[in-house]
DNA sequence: CAACTATGTTTACACTGTAAACATAGTTGA
DNA sequence: TCAACTATGTTTACAGTGTAAACATAGTTG
C-alpha cells in the first residue's frame, strides 16, 4: 500500500499540516501558532514539518496562499451573483471582502503581514495579485458598458482594491469606531465607502 | 541627585526602552524584536522592562502609539503646506501617508497588527483614531468651500483613510506590482488613487 | 533613622525554531 | 531478489523567548 497512512509514513503530511495550521490559526490566533503546535495537531513529531516546509515562514506562506485563493473565490462569487450591473457587482465584492476578513481575522492578518520591506516569495506574490483579477473583470465590463470612466481597468481596480483592503484591515484591527458585530451598520459602512468609490470611477 | 542616572536606577527607563525599541524595530525588524533585545539595548537586565510595561504586548502598544503620533503629525504637516486647495491637501496627505509607511515599514506593520479580532487597549485605539482628525479637517474645509459633497465630514474622511491605508499596507507588504524605490511611479500611483477618491467625494 | 516603596537583578521554567544524528519505509537498478 | 538509495519520519540538542518569583538596592517618607 504505497499511499496509505501507516504508523511511520503519513501519506500526505503536507496537506495535513496546512489543514492543521488553518484550524489552529482560527482557534488560537496567529500569535500562538507555532510550528510545534501544528505538528502536534497533525499527529507528527515537531521536526517532521521540515520535510515539507523549509521553515516556519514557508508554512505560513502556504497558509497565506490558501487564504488568497479563498479571498479571490469569495470576491468572484459575490460578483457573479449580480448578473448585469457592474456597480452593484463592485458593492457586493466589497461586502464579501470585508465579511471574509471579519470571519477570518487571523488568516487575514497572516496573509498581509509578510515580513515588511522585503519581497514575499513569488508564489505568495502571485496568489495575492490574483485577488485583483475579479475586480479587473468588473471594471472591464463597466468600462465597456460606458458606466465607468474609460481608463485602464487595472487603474480603476486598484482604487477599489485599496479602499476595500484598507477598510477590511482597519476593521479587523478594531481600529474604526464601529460595532463589527452589528451587521446592519457594518454593511452600511461598506456600502457607503463602496458608493463613494463608484462615484469616483464613474463617468 | 534624585533623577540622575546611576549604576542601579536608570532615570527614565520607560522612555529609554521605547527609544531602544524604536531603533531595534527599524534595524532588525518586527520579527526579531524581543523584549530581551530591547532591554539589552537599553542597558538593563532582561526583566527590568516589567517595571514599566506589564507585558511585551504593552511595550509594543507603546511603540505603536508613538507611531500613530508621528503618522498624524506627518499628515497634518503635509496638509498645512497647501494653503487653500482642499483637494490638493488630500493628495499631499496621501503621499505623506504612503511615504511614511514605506520609510518605516516595520513600525507600520506593528501599528496595524493588533491581535486581530480583539479590541486594542483604549490608548492605542484613541491614538489610531486621531489619525482621522487631519482628514476630517480637510473634508470640513472642502465641504464649506462647496468643493466636496455635503455629507458628514467623517464619512468622507473614512473613504480617504481606507484607500490611503489600504494602498500603504499593500505597498509595505510588497503585494502590488510596482517598484517602490522608483519615487516617480510611486507618487504617480498615489496621486492616481487619490484623484479617483477626490472624484468620488466631489460634487 | 526605621519602614516603606520603587525599581532594578538573578534565577528558573516552559516553550520556541531549527539543526544534526538517527530510524524506517518505499523505490529502484543490477 | 536483494542491495543501495531516497523520502520521510523521530530523537536529541541548543540557543533564544516571555514571564514569574525571589532577591537587592536605592530613594522617599513617617
Amino acid at each position: 500500500m504505497p499511499l496509505s497512512q501507516n504508523a511511520y509514513h503519513h501519506g500526505d503530511l503536507r496537506k495535513a499540516l496546512l489543514e492543521a495550521g488553518e484550524q489552529l490559526l482560527a482557534e488560537t490566533g496567529v500569535a500562538a501558532l507555532s510550528l510545534r503546535s501544528v505538528a502536534k495537531q497533525a499527529g507528527v513529531s515537531h521536526a517532521a514539518p521540515y520535510r515539507h516546509f523549509k521553515s516556519k515562514a514557508a508554512l505560513m506562506s502556504g497558509l497565506a496562499q490558501a487564504g488568497f485563493g479563498r479571498l479571490r473565490s469569495v470576491i468572484r462569487m459575490a460578483a457573479d451573483k449580480i448578473p448585469y450591473d457592474p456597480e452593484q457587482k463592485l458593492v457586493e465584492a466589497g461586502v464579501a471582502y470585508v465579511h471574509l476578513a471579519l470571519r477570518h481575522p487571523e488568516l487575514m492578518q497572516l496573509m498581509f503581514s509578510t515580513a515588511p520591506g522585503q519581497a514575499p516569495d513569488m508564489q505568495l506574490r502571485q496568489a495575492s495579485m490574483a485577488t485583483l483579477e475579479p475586480l479587473v473583470d468588473i471594471m472591464n465590463t463597466g468600462i465597456e458598458a460606458g458606466i465607468f470612466r474609460d481608463r485602464e481597468a487595472h487603474e480603476l481596480a486598484l482604487v477599489a482594491w485599496t479602499s476595500m483592503h484598507g477598510m477590511a484591515m482597519l476593521l479587523v484591527a478594531r481600529l474604526m469606531e464601529i460595532d463589527v458585530a452589528d451587521e446592519k451598520s457594518l454593511d452600511g459602512l461598506v456600502r457607503s465607502v463602496a458608493q463613494n468609490v463608484i462615484y469616483g470611477i464613474s463617468r
